[in-house]
DNA sequence: ATGTATGCAAAGAGTTTGCAAATGG
DNA sequence: CCATTTGCAAACTCTTTGCATACAT
């Protein structure tokens, strides 16, 4: 169901680099602290939460949301909406997959579901004249943890 | 493949009040308007859409703002993200159902599409213990009115 | 050398909040 | 009559923009 652990994302620096070459975009100290962060995370992350965990003073936060947009320009990353007004974003794999997430409602956090989505859906909207055709689709529920957390404090109210 | 004119809202006035009434909430004159700006709409609108659909001296837009956090809560109104930091909501039939939309890339315009989507998907995460679960689905992509333009354009440079 | 990227400050836009006045049941 | 709802003003947050400076190639 999920890849927890299981993300065969880009961890090498070298590789990084590489590909940020390869998008035409200039190997910068933000851009490629940004493209570390992403590369070391589970979830998606949001630009605030970038600029945190890079170390205050690496670059502006500014300059983290002008990275972002540069990447998803040339599809380094996907920006996910989970519904809370906060762009997120996570590192593509080169093979151009994306993933989706389940939230969860309470704690916040996000895991990937290693499902892949409705691709005859999109056929259909080809066929009717549809083109340059993407989905966005996430999940949001109570996981597992917090379900228990939850009754556990209704069994003991107070 | 969709239901530009089939859609079965809700309509009636009267109806409207109930369902209000049903919900908990008050029968005012700005909840009663924003429904019914909602009810003879075929695609999700902003607050601000809905306010200016309204006669702007209706109520305020804050109000339109209150009304719509409102009849989320209440499972009246679905709320979607189109991507472009707009909420959109869209009147829910009594049913439940709620629709899945695709958004054209150049014009904005939203079609919905009748197709009812990963119900296994949230029977794959009920398993692994997650609950009160539901999700997000929406496609992006160029209609086939603006496609079209796109072309003729194209063919004629200049 | 030159076009690209960054920092800083400030603006924009959507959404939320506080509080007194109005209103629905 | 009393809790709920509204209006108005202002705050908050995320995101974008302008422009001079710094930097990558």
């Amino acid at each position: 169901m999920t890849t927890e652990a299981g993300h065969s994302k880009q961890r090498d620096p070298q590789d990084l680099a590489q590909r940020l070459r390869h998008s035409g975009l200039r190997n910068t100290r933000p851009r490629r602290y940004v493209l570390e962060v992403l590369a070391h995370e589970e979830q998606p992350l949001s630009s605030r939460e970038i600029h945190s965990r890079m170390g205050e003073q690496a670059c502006d936060l500014v300059t983290v949301y002008r990275c972002l947009a540069d990447f998803e320009r040339v599809g380094l990353v996907q920006r996910h909406e989970f519904g809370d007004g906060n762009a997120r974003y996570e590192l593509n794999d080169q093979s151009g997959h994306h993933r989706h997430y389940v939230v969860c409602r309470i704690c916040q956090r996000k895991e990937a579901m290693d499902v892949c989505p409705p691709h005859w859906l999109e056929e259909k909207l080809r066929v009717r004249g549809y083109s340059d055709i993407s989905h966005s689709m996430e999940f949001f529920a109570v996981c597992p943890h917090c379900r228990l957390q939850e009754e556990r404090e209704s069994a003991r109210p107070q």
